[in-house]
DNA sequence: CATGAATGAGAATTCATTCAT
DNA sequence: TATGAATGAATTCTCATTCAT
């Protein structure tokens, strides 16, 4: 005797949750966490606050899921990079540039996962966020390594490093590329190239300009 | 005795100044911003609540100045390293592994560093304590590119990568350096190696072990 | 056909009432009010939480009448008793014991009867029903007293402590009756004599033991 | 050079803190738990919100201590009589007829005593009491059997009884006692003879009347 | 008619800042 | 002048009730 709910109705439903998590999310990337508390994010939303609790059981688990869904899509990317035929030198870069294009266009994942949230819950979200782009980095350099591209090398702490120089190059207040008012492929080719050569100790020749197009996040 | 009296009152008032910043930064530095009340800074530092008042107009002019007082004494030494005699990449080494060395010690300063305030006017010193970091790197780099030890590169946004490079590997999450899992002179010339082959495209060898001591923070 | 459907229909919306009744009841026995909101009654009951307003206009309303219904039932039976024939004291225990009995075995009605409800209302109904509850012994009391069978006394607050006093020794927190720590029959009987030998004023030989049966509520 | 807490501060503080446990007492007891908000206990103490928290860390704690205060109270005076010479028979009429009559006269502790409260922590404690006043009575009840006053039984489930008995009588809502509808002597007299011949199975003489006098709680 | 998503008025709690003593 | 008690705005979360579909 249910009514069938109408697939209108589910679409709005589905709609409200992503509308949600895309509200703390902008809010989070404009103003950081102080900003998205429940009730802006309810209004930004279009909705009430009360509503907020019926996606989500708390504050903390939506944000745990706003950092999750960005961080999920970036590692996939990354992922599928990182496998793809090539040197482990040719791989590593087009890992970096591509992360690094896409914080240059939308620093907010970046921005999130610098940021200390509020809440331990977040915090610990965070955390496996960063171990995991670590791990991504870390494996294209064992593999370097062992194929005697790279010298031995603490793969771990090399990939931290990785992680930590486009993150602050691209995102971090000292990043003067915020804005636009570096050009990107310059900013971006400055990285990959850093990165590479501190893994392979020789001067690497930037792949060819003009291939990293720029694209809106 | 007037005159005596006002002496001893002055050095007092310094020296409460001086015990509300050290208990501020302790705090910090153990429990990051959410440990940091001002009734938490006051009991720790012997005092009233309404004390820090007179020593501080507000908590984020206080956490501005604990900020502060921390950097500026880390680029001054940083700025010693730099302006001594040597190659640029010995200055740059030597800086890049004395920072790396106290972060590795007391990570309070690379905490605070790092963690996103719970105060824009904190936010603001803490864009500033970066951006001086990088500073002091540039200037090596620049000074390394014009002497022809470096290869021409954007030394503004390296200067950003160096940075975050040892922050996060030294106290980001991902950092395994935290506590003392790994050796720490292995993880400080890691991070050096991975910092001046970036900028050099040369491979690096390590200086000797055990020239770096072990210090307290 | 038409009158066919009505039927059907009537008895569904019946049904709904009585299905909402019992979830209501099941779920304030379990956990308490606390644990009865509208949302969770529904989910028992199978229905949406918009259909419970069609059967009651307010949670009080359906409290109360959750409670009412008890109440009603256990009245019932308890009247039944008391007009059986018999002496005063033997009417009064079977009362008694039936009335514990039932507490025993299933202590809802006893604990939704001591609880401090949510709202007024349901307070009100709560305040009827010990009301009813009482005035079933003082028919007795004043049949006993009539007759001579009980010394005269204040049969309105004797019958408040019958009330009372099983009702603490059953599900009050006291009542170390709770689960099956000690023999039912053993606490029933003690209960019922403790009545008797207050309103008679003599040494009772409880009813021979095993006459009343476990019977599950 | 602590400035000396004057006795003056330490007046009020002390003040304060019974200030907010009266008001807390005052509102359960006319409204219940539902009147108790941190608000408006507040608001009757004439202190902010903000100022019960620096006298008791939550809700919870805070009506945990009103409800032990009052039972502590209690338990001494219970106790005291309890312990006084005379036999078994006189002393549990005593502690009966004592506790009844400051039921009768201030309706507070027996009232919160039966509520059932919005929190767990304040349930326990409830329950605490509710045993601890069992107690007392459990003591008379073996004493009088030990010395063969009063016939063999399980004292346990006739404490609970006893304690039943006159809360509800008293503050019940079958209590008609309430108010003062009735003689105050003779509804403790009722309520005393009829625990003394539900324990002793012999008819009790009431003690002359007039003796227990009435005290403003 | 049934549904269940949306609402929004509370309620508890925290903590920077003020100010009477 | 130092103190720390008092303030109260801000924030998260709950749940009875309504109403568009």
């Amino acid at each position: 005797m249910r009514y069938q709910r109408s697939r209108l109705m589910q679409e709005r439903l589905a709609d409200n949750r992503q509308r949600i998590l895309l509200s703390a999310r902008k809010l989070v990337s404009e103003g950081g966490f102080r900003a998205a508390q429940i009730a802006a994010v309810a209004t930004d939303a279009g909705l009430s606050t009360g509503s907020i609790y019926r996606y989500f059981p708390s504050k903390a688990e939506l944000f745990v899921e706003v950092l999750g869904e960005a961080v999920r899509h970036e590692i996939d990317i990354l992922r599928a990079l990182v496998q793809a035929p090539g040197s482990a030198a040719q791989r590593l870069q087009r890992a970096v540039e591509s992360f690094a294009g896409r914080a240059f266009d939308g620093p907010f994942l970046a921005y999130a996962f610098i940021a200390e949230p509020a809440d331990q819950e977040v915090d610990a979200e965070r955390i496996r966020a960063r171990r995991a782009f670590g791990d991504v980095f870390e494996t294209v350099l064992h593999q370097g390594i062992a194929s005697g591209e790279f010298p031995p090398q603490n793969a771990d702490v090399a990939a931290a490093c990785i992680v930590g120089a486009f993150t602050e190059a691209l995102i971090g207040p000292i990043g003067h590329a915020r804005g636009s008012r570096q050009d990107r492929g310059e900013v971006i080719r400055t990285i990959s190239r850093f990165c590479l050569q501190a893994v392979s100790g020789r001067q690497e020749v930037p792949a060819a300009p003009g291939k990293a197009r720029r694209r809106r996040a």
